[in-house]
RNA sequence: GCCGCCUUAGCUCAGUUGGUAGAGCAUCGCAUUCGUAAUGCGGGGGUCACAGGUUCGAGUCCUGUAGGCGGCACCA
């Protein structure tokens, strides 16, 4: 007699199925319907595929395109399979490495034939091609189970060498899973864990779109070989796809640097690569930032600081930045001999100085001076301080990524025991920032311990620790907050609670941070008095809120689209007038506004009002004041409202004027 | 730093198989005084990123350099 099993269903009813039957056996079972739409089955929890015979007795969830992230992964990771493949078609040689499914859709990396370079952009639409014929003639994927020798041996006999090298590292013992395209012998062989949906014509060849081709290390290490890695977008179905397709278009247009120049805010240029040079519209939106930040740390019982650019290099060397840090430092002679000569510009000896890339060790100079009781930690000592980093050129983008900036930093020196409570105190402190300032969500991460590190196993693990603690203290280890540990990220001193904003197309950036260090206190020898009268060392906190104004000001530029609140805005108004005759009433009415503190502008040109209108509201000026001779009569203006097409609202100057103040008030002032 | 692509007027972009650079916007001048997203006419503006090379001739082909873009790696 046939063995049975037992598959509950998730309606809370059970089948008996013979052993040997799969999650595809119970669908047809169910109705033809289901049959054709299941894509593959949660059993027991796992996804699996859908003709992957039970083990035993079974829970059974069978996936169709309703399980919208569960049928995203499946037909992207099934997509980047079917490149893979189309990839070998055309281009015999090329070998197969990972290709994993991602947020929107999928890559995958090859090693180029020999004799063929990597993959460009003009190969795309030919590989494009082939993947619907893959698709077309719908062959069935077929999971195997391998010994780990036999895939060994298979890959290097095929001369996929990368594959060969990739299955040897892992586990030993257990089975490996090959998927087989197509029916007979000599089709196509993947390495993979799987699950594939039951065939390649389950993916609709109008649902995806290769986007770029890249360079990509082979298991991300520098040292070894650069793959060709080709990137898709995969979706449901087109109607999502040309969705997505709008939407990267439209986030394009919120770029920071396409916006930083058409509202003249800042410019970089090769001369002083990676260093911005901030307009007059741009350094208001610094300016307001810089004033709202002062104030907050000021009420939050910090107190400000400024130390030196440059400092002698063995002051580096103590610190440990000259031994850990050097290949990113900006170092200078102390001295240029003969300068009366035509000497080259770089022909320099005598001691070395470096720009500092980091405050960190100056603020420690200052606690240093003097005598500190433990009466007076903590102590919070902040500082703008510009820094400037020697970062890898191509890691450069736009203001995002600087190598002359200036964080909005703090060291925070405290006892052990004052710990947990300020690092939960800076946690609030930064989510109300974050929250004025118009972000509401953020993602927290701790980056852990790097390998290249100065302390002991112990210190770490009491740093992280002690960082872990205050976040759940704080609650805010959730997936909310899209909590999760970075093993390796960490600073060479400390581990980091990391805090991160979006870009306008997804891609997220470090801001904020804060730091547990006992290192630096250690080796530049910091301490306290103690109650004991005895010498101890403070902790020290290294954190900051917007991580640095150029970071920040970037993104906060693509989350407004430049279309800023008004006490940011760097023109909060433009009075505009109709005629001629209104031009001394829109003079007084702009100078009333200038003398209570408003950033406006005139706008006295020959034009007509709809061309104004329309400069102004493409240069995103939030109130445009239209005054003609109806207004300069009454003393009033037409307020029109950036995006409130049509409408328009006739007040009193002195109103305007009252709202204005009013609204141009900043978040912490309200 | 690594891989691919890109660099033409202030901005956005055309420029056929190599034959000596063009548009729109902006700017300047003139006219127009007009009620909520482009008034008309005219003028000026370019070592085609930079440096070499091939060629009778290079914006166009080749090499190198510097930036930029998208990734990788690195990191606020």
């Amino acid at each position: 007699m046939t063995k049975m099993f037992k598959i509950s269903l998730p309606d809370g009813s059970v089948r008996e199925m013979a052993a040997g039957s799969t999650p595809a056996d119970v669908a047809a079972a169910i109705g033809p319907g289901l049959a054709k739409a299941a894509l593959a089955a949660r059993v027991d929890g796992e996804l699996r595929d859908l003709n992957r015979p039970f083990d035993g007795d079974s829970s059974l969830a069978l996936v169709t395109a309703r399980d919208e992230k569960d049928a995203l992964e499946l037909f992207r990771h099934d997509y980047a399979h079917v490149l893979a493949e189309a990839v070998q078609n055309l281009f015999p040689g090329t070998q197969i490495t990972f290709g994993p499914a991602t947020d929107d859709g999928f890559y995958y990396d090859f090693a180029p034939a020999p004799g063929r370079g990597p993959f460009t952009e003009e190969d795309l639409p030919e590989i494009e091609a082939e993947m619907r014929k893959v698709i077309a003639r719908d062959e069935p994927l077929i999971r195997e189970e391998w010994d780990r020798g036999d895939v060994r041996d298979f890959f290097e006999s095929t001369g996929e060498s990368f594959k060969a090298e990739w299955v040897m590292e892992l586990p030993e013992g257990e089975p490996i899973t090959m998927y087989r395209s197509g029916s007979g012998e000599g089709k196509w062989m993947d390495l993979c864990r799987g699950p594939h949906l039951a065939s390649t014509g389950k993916l609709d060849p109008q649902s995806f779109k290769l986007t770029r081709v890249s360079g990509a290390y082979w298991r991300g290490d520098p040292k070894n070989p650069m793959l060709s890695r080709i990137y898709g977008t995969a979706w449901l179905n087109k109607k999502q796809l040309d969705a997505y397709l709008v939407r990267l278009e439209e986030a394009a247009k919120r770029d920071h640097r396409k916006i930083g120049q058409e509202m003249d805010l800042f410019h970089l240029q090769a001369e002083a690569h990676g260093s911005v040079f901030w307009h007059p519209k741009g350094f208001i939106l610094w300016r307001q930032l810089e004033a709202y930040m002062r104030r907050r740390l000021d009420a939050a019982g910090y107190a400000e600081v400024k130390t030196p650019q440059l400092m002698d290099a063995r002051q580096w060397e103590r610190s440990g930045h000259w031994g850990k840090y050097r290949e990113n430092m900006f170092v200078v002679p102390d001295e240029i001999p003969n300068v009366d000569d035509d000497v080259p510009v770089l022909a320099g000896t005598g001691d070395l100085m470096a720009l500092k890339p980091m405050n960190c060790p100056a603020h420690v100079l200052i606690f240093k001076q003097g005598i500190t009781s433990y009466r007076d930690l903590p102590i919070r000592m902040a500082e703008f301080g510009c820094c400037h980093r020697n970062e890898p050129h191509g890691a450069l983008h736009g203001i995002l990524r600087v190598r002359q900036f200036t964080q909005d930093d703090a060291h925070i020196f405290c006892r052990e025991d004052q710990l947990i409570e300020e690092v939960r105190d800076f946690c609030d402190l930064l989510d109300s920032v974050y929250r004025e300032l118009g972000f509401d969500s953020y993602a927290i991460k701790l980056a852990l311990r790097p390998d290249k590190r100065f302390g002991s196993d112990a210190m770490w693990d009491w740093s992280e620790q002690s960082l872990r603690d205050a976040v759940k203290a704080a609650g805010r280890d959730t997936p909310e907050f899209g909590w999760e540990e970075l093993p390796g990220e960490g600073a060479f001193y400390a581990p980091k609670l990391e805090f991160h904003l979006t870009d306008a197309i997804g891609r997220t950036w470090q801001v904020g941070t804060i730091q547990t260090d006992t290192v630096l206190p250690e080796r530049l020898d910091a301490s306290y008095v103690g109650e004991d009268g005895e010498k101890h060392r403070p902790v020290m906190l290294h954190r900051a809120i917007l991580g640095t104004f150029e970071r920040f000001i970037g993104i906060l530029i693509e989350h407004h689209a430049g279309k800023f609140p008004l006490w940011l805005a760097p023109i909060q108004a433009v009075v505009a007038t109709i005629v001629s005759d209104a031009d001394a009433y829109a003079l007084k009415v702009a100078d009333s506004l200038r003398q209570a503190g408003l950033r406006v502008e005139t706008d006295l040109r020959n034009e007509k009002i709809n061309y104004k209108v329309r400069e102004h509201s493409l240069a995103k000026v939030p109130l445009l004041l239209v005054v003609g001779k109806r207004e300069a009569e009454e003393g009033t203006v037409a307020l029109r409202r950036l995006g409130s097409d049509q409408h328009q609202q006739v007040m009193s100057a002195q109103d305007v004027l009252e709202m204005m103040v009013a609204e141009a008030l900043p978040p912490d002032r309200r």
